[in-house]
RNA sequence: GGCCCUAUCGUCUAACGGUUAGGACGAAGCCUUCUCAAGGCUCAAAUCAGAGUUCGAUUCUCUGUAGGGUCACCA
């Protein structure tokens, strides 16, 4: 009978959920998953001077955002002082850490603090991406594992926290592989299993550093809000530092789980590219229904357009495929509204009639126009209707011109479209108003 | 600097030791077209360097170089 699978999650609330975490938390949960385990998750928070609330609280969404998982009371280090006091008492008394007079060399050092007293032996570890890796722990001293009982560090956190949790495989970030030895010491010292290891590579931003504040937007709330989709966030994320060994890109979280592959997980960093990440996020816009793509475009409208007196929903609705065509992420919608791409929409044109550079045929698509009927009044048949007489007269002296009746605009779509959504008797108003 | 990790197009990456080193993003060009997008097609672009093992190295070994991570009484 194999041990079900335990993976853990154990981010510290010094700041909103990280893209770089998003990931990690990812791979513990398609690993759990798909060995029919579960993920365990707790917040490493006992750092109180960078605590926010605010940041546990959106770490703590995230969770069910992503995840679905619906955390009433997480565990909580901070709430676990006399746990870990027994587990560092018991070292003491076995030998294995003592108390340890200092002279404190800086302000605000302790005197007494407690440490591990290192065997300084080699400790080897298989790691399940990187392999095999020995280190010498002579150099890591007799380190300090407790400012005293009712402060324990870190290091023996992580190690009692994973091992009453039940934690089998610890799938991390690399900035923790040099941990993992004195994590080991510890785990050694407790008489507590050694958990499997597996550290997934660094996402790297464009300078190939470590992907920290100091760089662009690195919380996944700041993505969110810049309207890309959660899903596509996902599929990105998981295709860093792992891919299926095809030529897949698209795939879905239930496709993630049944897919990944903990070793076929890369040893590099990879650097995070936005390009990418807004193509993929197009191609998860391109998939949109309707209601969602209607639910997302109305969040990122601004009230100046939604202000507009001819603002209406159901007209709205009809600029849907063009915003679906044009947007990789919905943010470019206020951009599409700064620019005035909404407005003519729900209100009259303005524009200086010298941009019309002939009237001339404006009579000649009215009559044309006049023909369509209502029901038939669409973009295919309005093209359908107009083109040859287009085609003849020229299409930049007939088109032009009629686009800007419409829309009052150098760029904008096709003009056919403009009339659609405009209904018959605005296209024939506009035209109208265009000549005189 | 010590320790640890890594090394294929600009970026994300594929390639039982045998491929014209493949795909995607981005760039460029072309087509479509009344504009802007979208779409279609085409093209450029990489095995860090040097030894070794081998009939044959992107792939295995070593050295060098480069990059990154980490070195708290933070987490």
């Amino acid at each position: 009978m194999k041990d079900k699978i335990v993976t853990r999650f154990p981010p510290s609330p010094t700041g909103l959920l990280h893209i770089g975490s998003l990931r990690t938390a990812l791979f513990n949960y398609y690993y759990a998953k798909q060995n029919g385990g579960e993920m365990t998750f707790r917040l490493e928070d006992t750092n109180r001077e960078k605590w926010k609330k605010e940041y546990e609280e959106n770490i703590i969404e995230s969770m069910d955002f992503f995840f679905g998982m619906k955390i009433a009371a997480p565990m909580k280090a901070s709430e676990r002082g006399e746990i870990y006091k027994k587990y560092i008492l018991k070292l003491v008394e076995d030998g294995k850490a003592y108390v340890s007079k200092e002279e404190p060399a800086e302000e605000g050092k302790r005197s007494e603090v407690i440490r591990f007293k290192n065997p300084n032996s080699k400790i080897k570890f298989n790691d399940l991406i990187l392999g095999d890796i020995e280190v010498d722990t002579t150099d890591l001293g007799d380190f300090v594992i407790a400012k005293d009982l009712d402060h324990v560090l870190y290091h023996p956190q992580v190690v009692i926290d994973d091992f009453e949790t039940g934690v089998t495989h610890v799938i991390r970030g690399q900035d923790h592989i040099t941990n993992t030895p004195r994590q080991i010491l510890i785990q050694e010292a407790m008489g507590a299993p050694r958990p499997f290891y597996a550290h997934i590579p660094l996402i790297l931003a464009p300078d190939r550093t470590k992907l920290s504040k100091r760089h662009e937007a690195t919380s996944v709330s700041e993505y969110l809000a810049q309207g890309y989709l959660p899903e596509a966030l996902i599929n990105f994320l998981s295709l860093i530092g792992w891919n299926p060994g095809d030529e897949r890109e698209i795939f879905s979280i239930g496709e993630l789980i049944t897919e990944f592959r903990l070793e076929k997980v890369h040893k590099n960093g990879a650097i995070f590219d936005v390009q990418k990440l807004n193509w993929m996020n197009k191609e998860y816009v391109k998939r949109l229904s309707e209601p969602k793509l209607l639910e997302y475009s109305l969040k990122f409208l601004p009230d100046t357009v939604k202000g507009i007196s001819g603002f209406s929903v159901e007209t709205f609705k009809k600029l849907l495929p063009i915003i679906q065509d044009r947007i990789s992420k919905f943010s470019e919608i206020e951009e599409m509204a700064a620019s005035g791409d909404f407005d003519y929409f729900f209100g009259k044109p303005i524009y200086d009639p010298g941009m019309i550079k002939t009237k001339e045929f404006i009579p000649d698509l009215i009559s044309i126009i006049g023909q369509i009927r209502e029901e038939n009044f669409n973009a295919p048949a309005i093209k359908l209707k107009i083109w040859d007489f287009a085609t003849e007269k020229g299409r930049g002296s007939v088109l032009g011109p009629m686009r800007i009746a419409l829309s009052g605009k150098e760029k904008s779509p096709d003009p056919f479209t403009l009339a659609e959504i405009l209904g018959k008797g605005e296209t024939i108003a506009r035209l109208r108003a265009a000549i005189t």
